[in-house]
RNA sequence: GGCCAGGUAGCUCAGUUGGUAGAGCAGGGGAUUGAAAAUCCCCGUGUCGGCGGUUCGAUUCCGUCCCUGGCCA
């Protein structure tokens, strides 16, 4: 299948991308994926807002497995060709930036996580220190410790792994990938407000709790081989709720440090999707945004970036 | 009305033997290559409740007033 146009809708949660993409949908002969690291999850549906128009990639994943960039981006690019093969134009709407840039850009060719080499390496780090663990990659991998900071335990193992798995330092193979074959065309939706914003998240999360987010967090506790470490467990809301089950704090405090946790979701969305070359912004904190006229179909023809 | 404890950053508080103050949280900016809704980095001037007094100098000591909470009437 040769590369075509795929329209992609890029902005932070609560930022009403949902809307604008059925919006489009309404208009166009295309078919949507998500893009999201947390809607692959099932069992995980009030509190990640999972649409109710089907998307692909939601719902693939169970939360005690790990899911990953890497895996997205071949998920996507199948996912893709599949959607072209109907005739539809594939239509990716989320807000996991990483992902994004996974598909544009590609990822270097690096080896897979390993649970064992990473739990051991984990264990090292309780024992020794963070510092050590650091001091340990700026030995094999000056470049990789130069860039990491000693307090990123995340990536100083993950640079660890590599050098495990692989015998190379990971800086030696982090270089390009493989790109995307298709002609992105990049919308970007917020509110041009940050006060909106805010004001859309708590929103949010209260309709939230009203549908029955807390039995949902329940629920996957109660099922007993999942623990809040899990990636899956580690988003927005579910952290939060998971521990006040565990018997901290008051519902009311969880629900305040959820909405704490989202914005600053939301914020760290947004430095992603500044520096995003090639995106048409559209403010969707306006009255009538989806409505006022504008000519959704134009996308589906604009100039590449 | 009396007694006690407080009034310091958006919030919760610490502190200053008198030389105009700092943490956590919130917020803002940034980084981001197989965990990414993750993991990190950087950013702290605020009539130290008001007004007087003492002092070279008061957020700090004294007086007084206001406000909040508790106890007693």
């Amino acid at each position: 299948m040769p590369p075509g146009v795929v329209l992609c809708i890029m902005g932070p949660t609560a930022s009403g991308k949902t809307a604008l993409a059925e919006r489009i949908a309404a208009e166009l002969p295309v078919e949507l994926v998500s893009v999201d690291s947390a809607l692959v999850y099932r069992g995980m549906d009030i509190g990640t807002a999972k649409p109710a128009t089907p998307h692909r990639l939601v719902d693939i994943a169970d939360p005690s497995e790990p899911y990953s960039a890497a895996r997205f981006r071949d998920d996507a690019l199948r996912e893709i060709d599949a959607i072209r093969a109907t005739g539809r134009t594939p239509l990716l709407v989320g807000g996991t930036m990483l992902y994004f840039r996974a598909l544009f850009r590609g990822l270097s060719a690096l080896p897979p996580a390993d649970p064992a080499v990473r739990a051991e390496i984990a264990e090292r780090g309780e024992r020794l220190g963070a510092e050590a663990l650091h001091a340990e990659l700026a030995r094999i991998d000056p470049a990789a410790a130069a860039r990491i900071h000693p307090n990123d335990p995340q990536r100083v193992q993950r640079a660890l792994e590599v050098w495990q798995l692989t015998g190379k330092p990971i800086s030696s193979l982090q270089q390009g990938g493989a790109g995307s074959p298709h002609d992105h065309r990049k919308l970007a939706v917020a509110p041009a407000d940050r006060a909106e914003l805010h004001r859309r998240i708590e929103v949010r999360l209260t309709a939230m709790l009203e549908r029955g987010f807390l039995d949902e967090v329940a629920r996957l506790r109660a099922r007993g081989d999942l623990s809040p470490d899990l990636p899956a467990l580690r988003a927005v809301g579910y952290r939060q709720l998971w521990r006040h089950l565990e018997g901290h704090g008051t519902l009311d405090e969880a629900g305040r440090r959820a909405v704490f946790a989202t914005r600053q979701l939301a914020k760290r969305q947004l430095t992603w999707l500044r520096k995003e070359p090639g995106v048409e912004w559209l403010d969707s904190g306006r009255e009538g945004w989806l409505d006022d006229g504008v000519d959704w179909a134009r996308y589906a023809t604009m100039p590449v970036r």
